[in-house]
DNA sequence: ATGAAAGCGCTAACAT
DNA sequence: ATGTTAGCGCTTTCAT
């Protein structure tokens, strides 16, 4: 048969409330004490039964990772999330479950609702683009859930982890302008998403700060795919005054812009420097590779879930940790061409 | 405070044990009973505690899917059989839980003794390319887990979903074929994966069927990456002798065939037919959209988690269920060039 | 076809 | 700092 804590108990000399204590880190137990059972615990190679700590614990050891399957960013990012969340989960010897929603629909709340009734998970972990609809948090908030989201568009008193990508996308505008840009157009993400608008919001502060123009015909909207790059591309490239840099708003969409200018017969970078946003796989498989900002969603899906995993434990509240980025300066971007 | 089911047996007029015959479908209760008893639960909303059916139960609710993140197919696939695997789960009011494991790792076994340890699975998910892993599916019945399988080597007793590839591909080159193709290359797979293997079978049965010779210089090795395919085709497009059509053992693979074919000046597919396998999203947002098999990953995970779910419920046994394959002819392939 | 009693393996609440 | 008792919400076993 299995061992069980009572087994544990025996072979220690103790009580089985003095295992329980041990088990889960409580106070009041010699270090002497906890010593032993620990080595009792290894020696019969224990393994509580989560069903039973739950029963008995009210605590599911779940956390919930929430999606939106409609129209979500590259799903290669929501697998990195992911990876990410169950790393901490199983460090920290929970279970992760997942949750596709659709934001859109009318029964999203009732699909939380049941979520919650029936699998009592003791935190959700929230990712873009449903990590700032209201509704949401105002349900998890009536239902006494955790929460930790992984970038949020709103700051605050909030768990989770940001990275800042206003200034991310600054940074990539200025990179062209230094390579001698004037003409640089952006290819918007979803409208809404908050990403679209900081990577949107930091093309034009570098635009603005530079003391350049900004050329309405250049902003193009895109939708964070492939298809919708080459669509924004091909606008672009016929207008009379190109610009002679596209930055777009995921690599998605910047690898769209690459293809399109193959079509309109457009070197990279010689005749056109293209970058984009996210360091995917893609982006270095491209030649020339892309230029791109490197978000580490891997790590931060662990730093949501482990913020969670902080503030369930009671340890410290958790908090809103700021990840830096970084600008990879690949073979997509160049100096600017001497003219038109 | 929570519905239980004793509240739902006060509520219907009979003992607990009825309300729990009917929550499991049980024999001997009476159609009326049964009807009154399902009413109860309807009305008050009730939702079984999953904790202590577990407990009580011996059975955990939960399966477990498990792949390899280390040399594993394109992400995108694995999210995909990941979805329908869930959504199968969901129906059934089960939950999925995720084992990433790596294969190489000499811990492998010991992984898995400790998920099914810790959280009681009660039955396994594979995964290509884990699906053939001998040790495994031998500890797996030491342990009496029940697995299923999405699309493994072997077929004979067991419990899944496959696809006949080695068919498909030969269908696919069969068209280039009929296109008037006769030199046509092959990009394999990652050596040792079921999915190379069949894929390359049926590409020579093609060519031999046709009575064409193979050449071993049109036969170059690949590792289901873009930047592979970039790679193989380098080679096929450098040799004198040049394919006119080349088939990749993938669509990540293929369009790197087809982004080559642009550094080589080869317009496809006037000048080169590429096609690859998967079909993949990405393979409908290139220009032009790239000719391959239509591989329904989503449904394979569905129907695999159902065949599994079938089999606990010990409603029949459950089976290997053969998928059609289908053949999706895009812009990428043509009728091949005059000569050369 | 239905019910009563016992218990799954753990933890909460209250001793000591 | 440690132990005792009761019970979490369900299913099992065995009556009837």
């Amino acid at each position: 048969m299995r061992v069980r804590l009572e087994d544990v108990a025996r072979k220690a000399g103790v009580s089985p409330k003095t295992v329980s204590r041990v088990l889960n880190d409580e106070a009041n137990v010699t270090d002497a004490t906890r010593e032993r059972v620990r080595a009792a615990m290894e020696a019969m190679d224990y393994r509580p039964n989560p069903s039973a700590r739950s029963l008995a614990g009210h605590r599911s050891f779940v956390i919930a990772m929430l999606y939106d399957n409609n129209d979500n960013p590259a799903s290669t990012y929501l697998a990195e999330v992911q990876d990410g969340v169950l790393e901490a989960c199983d460090a920290h010897r929970y279970s992760m479950m997942l949750r596709p929603l659709r934001m859109r629909d009318s029964d999203f709340i009732r699909r939380v609702d049941a979520l919650i009734a029936d699998h009592h998970p003791d935190g959700v972990v929230l990712t873009p683009p449903i990590t700032d609809y209201a509704p949401l948090l105002k349900r998890l908030r009536e239902l006494g859930v955790p929460y930790a989201s992984v970038s949020p568009a709103r700051r605050g008193k909030i768990l989770g982890v940001a990275m800042d990508e206003q200034q991310a996308a600054r940074a990539m505008v200025e990179h062209l302008i230094e390579q001698g840009h004037r003409r640089i157009a952006h290819v918007i993400g979803i409208a809404n998403h908050g990403a679209s608008r900081w990577r949107l919001a930091g093309y034009r502060e570098a635009i603005a700060a530079a003391g350049l123009s900004e050329d309405p015909a250049w902003v193009v909207q895109g939708a964070f795919t492939f298809a919708s790059g080459v669509e924004a591309a091909r606008q672009l490239f016929a207008l009379r005054k190109r610009p002679t840099a596209v930055f777009a708003a995921n690599d998605d969409m910047a690898t769209g812009v690459m293809w399109a200018a193959g079509e309109y017969g457009l070197k990279v970078p010689r005749d056109v420097s293209v970058c984009g946003f996210d360091d995917t796989p893609l982006s270095r498989q491209l030649w020339p590779a892309l230029t791109t900002i490197q978000q580490p969603s891997r790590e931060m899906g662990k730093i949501a879930a482990e913020q969670l995993l902080t503030h369930l434990r009671g340890q410290g509240s958790g908090r809103l940790v700021d990840i830096p980025f970084s600008l990879q300066v690949r073979g997509s971007t160049g100096v600017a061409p001497k003219d038109t």
